[in-house]
DNA sequence: GCCGTTTTCGGCCCGACTGTTTTCAGTCG
């Protein structure tokens, strides 16, 4: 995948133009680079490919990507550098990688600091704080010669992002702590938490109160605040023990909906928003909606704010500015997944083998403290050996086990509820699998994955899982990609072959829970979607605490633009089971 | 450099906070 390299280089020519020109209307190309990136960073399809494909025509169709930035596209799928990139490296020739994830220290300080002292790196600027050299500079001071080396600190342990699930515990935890402080109105998780995104880069958090200097002075003297990073009348930055920045906006009741708007974001969205307002004469912020007259017409609610710039509200998870502005000031509607859509969950391990449960204990919690209707138990195959995976003879005697335990439920419980039986059986190195098809075919439903030989070639490892989707056994294709976020890519594969071939033979893509899977990812699942494939969102809970992470693929689904229809486990039982292969 | 329901030229999101510039530039979200 050539785009993020190409992402990279434009947001370096975007960092470069601000540094070597002082034409005031440089900003502005400067931006056209910078929301290229943003949208290359967003998109689905592979620039190569599509340049390969359909030429310089279809690079130009992306929004945001014009003639001359298509041109430079082109030049690096076919020479793999951009000369107008390097010309403005040799203008500039500083480590802009190092400086650009430097909290508080943009372009402009850094162009002052390579022209005065000639600093090219981040150990230079070192260097030169601890020495005493920047605070004599105009326009510097100790204080800021200060800043400087907290910073680069600050950089040298860059922890990244954060995973959605890890974080989930302690922002609820603060979320309540401040929602039932006393004038407080309304306390709102916003930002990228609320759109669901699958990592976090800090947490956004909007109270309304009418005692705004109150709840400032208490958010920033929380117990788990380390640091205070900035703190004004309606605004508070903090930096908590455990390293995460949280960014508090207090503001009133009456502009509760549009600081909602505003905060939650994504900034390309409220871009694209703020414009939509301008063409209509509107001026948006976050303190409401406003007409010529500078009369505020919306901002109590984001319903209305939405519905006065003649748009239908827009699910927080669609916010990215991916199509959704367009679609939502039309008059079609999205039967979004909703969180309370799931009837059953479709991949729980039981202590047979890698789980920690009996599959009696699993099934009385999904029904008990989730309210689901079915689980499938689908323990690991033989060769998964590090998992303890059963052979034909255990998964027979799992069969009837689950038979068994049906029949009790049934007369215990005087419920519905329902064990499918199931397995998630291993996709072998050839894209066979290590389960024959005889017995396979005695369980109700049948999942498959890929757990070895990660470093196949694309198109080895895509052809593997096209022979698992060919297989008439295998119902669902389990977490496909195999990426675990943060840690590891994933092995290779051919999304949009994946799809097609899902599609011609009825085969399910899974959207595993787990968060620090969500695979398939957001945008795969919007291709997906959009390809008529079916999905199942499914916890892979290998204890019961582990059906809490439907949650985050329910979010992830809608991320993706799923439909309640497009998810099979929203169907009953029996329905499902005549969905199948 | 991109883009078009006022525009193929002339616009380009917008407000808060910080620091030291007593009026604003830089940076951020």
């Amino acid at each position: 995948m050539k785009n993020l390299e190409i992402v990279k280089i434009f947001r370096e020519i975007s960092y470069l133009l601000q540094m070597v020109e002082d034409d005031p209307n440089t900003i502005y190309k400067a931006r056209a680079y910078e929301k290229a990136a943003d949208v290359i960073e967003n998109l689905s399809i592979g620039l190569e490919e599509t340049y390969l494909k359909n030429g310089i025509e279809a690079l130009n169709k992306i929004p945001s990507i014009g003639s001359a930035i298509s041109l430079k596209i082109e030049e690096f799928v076919n020479s793999g550098k951009i000369d107008y990139h390097d010309e403005l490296k040799k203008k500039m020739p500083i480590r802009i990688s190092e400086f650009s994830n430097m909290r508080g220290i943009g372009p402009k300080t850094i162009k002052v600091l390579y022209e005065k002292l000639k600093i090219t790196s981040i150990d230079e600027l070192e260097k030169a704080a601890v020495e005493g050299r920047i605070a004599v500079l105009k326009g510097f001071s100790g204080v800021k010669e200060k800043n400087i080396l907290k910073v680069i600190q600050l950089s040298k342990q860059q922890t990244g992002r954060y995973l959605l699930g890890d974080v989930y515990p302690i922002i609820k935890k603060i979320e309540s702590r401040l929602t039932n402080e006393g004038g407080v109105i309304h306390c709102a998780v916003v930002g990228s938490f609320r759109r669901m995104k699958e990592t976090i880069g800090d947490i956004d958090i909007l109270i309304s109160t009418e005692e705004a200097e109150k709840i400032v002075n208490f958010f920033v003297n929380m117990p788990e605040v380390e640091e205070i990073k900035g703190s004004g009348r309606a605004k508070a930055f903090v930096e908590l023990r455990n390293g995460i920045r949280v960014d508090l906006l207090v503001v009133p009741e009456k502009s509760f909906g549009s600081a909602s708007q505003y905060f939650t974001g994504s900034k390309a969205h409220n871009i694209s928003l703020r414009n939509m307002a301008i063409s209509k004469g509107l001026h948006l912020n976050e303190w409401g909606l406003f007409n010529k007259k500078k009369k505020k017409i919306a901002g109590a609610s984001e319903k209305e704010v939405y519905e006065k710039l003649d748009l239908q509200y827009i699910p927080p998870e669609l916010r990215e500015d991916c199509g959704e502005i367009d679609f939502f000031s039309k008059k079609d509607t999205l039967p979004l997944i909703e969180y309370s859509d799931l009837r059953g969950d479709l991949q729980t391990h039981s202590n047979s083998t890698d789980g920690t449960m009996s599959i009696k204990d699993m099934a009385i919690h999904a029904r008990k403290k989730f309210g689901l209707d079915y689980i499938a138990i689908t323990d690991h195959t033989k060769s998964l050996r590090l998992a303890k995976g059963l052979d034909e003879n255990q998964l027979l005697n799992q069969i009837n086990k689950i038979g068994e335990l049906n029949d009790n439920i049934k007369s215990e419980s005087n419920t519905k509820f329902r064990i499918l039986t199931s397995t998630e059986v291993n996709i072998l190195r050839d894209g066979t699998l290590d389960m024959p098809n005889n017995i396979l075919d005695k369980l109700d439903i049948v999942g498959a994955a890929i757990h070895s030989n990660f470093s196949l070639s694309k198109d080895i490892q895509t052809e593997r899982l096209v022979k698992a989707a060919k297989n008439p056994s295998v119902d669902i294709l389990f977490h496909p990609t195999g990426r675990l976020l943060n840690k590891r890519e994933g092995y290779l594969v051919d999304i949009e072959r994946m799809i097609d071939i899902a599609y011609d033979t009825k085969t399910v893509l899974e959207i595993n829970s787990n968060y620090n899977r969500l695979d398939l990812r957001d945008e795969h699942i919007r291709m997906a979607v959009q390809n008529g494939i079916k999905l199942a969102i499914n916890s892979d809970a290998h204890h019961p605490v582990h059906y809490a992470y439907l949650l985050f693929g329910i979010g992830q689904a809608r991320r993706g633009w799923t439909k309640k229809i497009d998810v099979i486990n929203t169907l009953k039982v029996d329905s499902l089971l005549k969905e199948l292969k």
